[in-house]
DNA sequence: AGATACTTGCTTGCCACAAGCATCGGTTCC
DNA sequence: GGAACCGATGCTTGTGGCAAGCAAGTATCT
């Protein structure tokens, strides 16, 4: 019964999280040089810079968006100069994608911005509830990466999260 | 610096989160009777259901939607019979959205289903978990709402939705 | 041949911005 | 006192745009 309330409070308030981050983003100043990107293709980027080259399926399935998708944000990372493509010398279908000079910079500017805004945000909290926090989050998103249908993880080929 | 990444890796579940749970959001089910509604209507129509009659403009700035946004969905809702309106007879420029017995069933049978989906997501939290959990997310959502523009909560009494 | 890695065309959901309409509240003018 | 006016407010509607998925196509691998 009050149970209830609990697990009602929490997905109360991911719903309305859910609303305030994508907020949130949008509010955010991207560092683009210039360049006009969309939110995912950054989001596309710091994955891409972060864990090495990827090949586009593989990007695909880490972030949970559908390959077409995919393709057209890498394209347009790649039309920015933010990313390069080469062949996949095993599988000339394939390609591997991996960030340039530019495209690191620019995924550092962003990331420091990004990092500076949850600084901001979570400026009045102990290490301990961060640490929680992070932690816990961490764990949900686990749980819900395993609930969703499709994610069919095959261990092995892909190296998708846990990331550093 | 390690308090870097402490942050960082907040920042990056957060990403995560958001992509995931549009994903959950998308492939459950609401029960909407036949009534082609969409997402963001169920957002509004359980806040109109939890905290009585609300005017439109209320509404939008609680969701962090544009009015515009709000009025659509709104009448979405009208018309699917889940919601109806009344001129504030404070105010003739103003309507009223409250619930009807209708939508009301349908926000229960959501809520149950919606509650559901986190029982079986933290089914391996402990109590403190969750209930710690939620306590950080609300202060979170808190900040995060408070540092987005347009968002001029005052702090003292931020009820926006008196009107009645 | 059949599977795989991607690309491209199309549709849909969802959002914001801007312009417009009705109403309100206060001021001015008679 | 009341009519006329004026800017502010509550909402609606028109429009445009991004992002996501699906489906069909192309090239390559096995």
């Amino acid at each position: 019964m009050d149970d209830d309330t609990e697990y009602a409070a929490i997905g109360r308030q991911v719903g309305r999280f859910i609303r305030l981050s994508e907020r949130l983003f949008a509010t955010l100043k991207w560092s683009d040089a210039g360049r006009g990107l969309e939110r995912p293709a950054y989001m596309l980027l710091s994955r891409i810079a972060v864990d090495g080259p990827f090949r586009l399926s593989a990007l695909a399935t880490d972030v949970a968006l559908d390959l077409s998708t995919v393709s057209r944000q890498v394209g347009a990372l790649e039309t920015a100069g933010l990313v390069r493509r080469a062949t996949d010398p095993t599988d000339r279908r394939a390609s591997l994608v991996e960030v340039t000079d530019v495209g690191r910079d620019v995924f550092e500017e962003n990331r420091a911005r990004w990092i500076a805004t949850w600084q901001e945000l979570l400026a009045g909290w102990t290490p301990e509830e961060r640490q929680i926090f992070a932690a816990l989050f961490t764990q949900l998103n686990q749980s819900l990466a395993e609930r969703l249908p499709g994610a069919e993880r095959q261990p092995g080929t892909t190296s998708e999260r846990d990331a550093r």
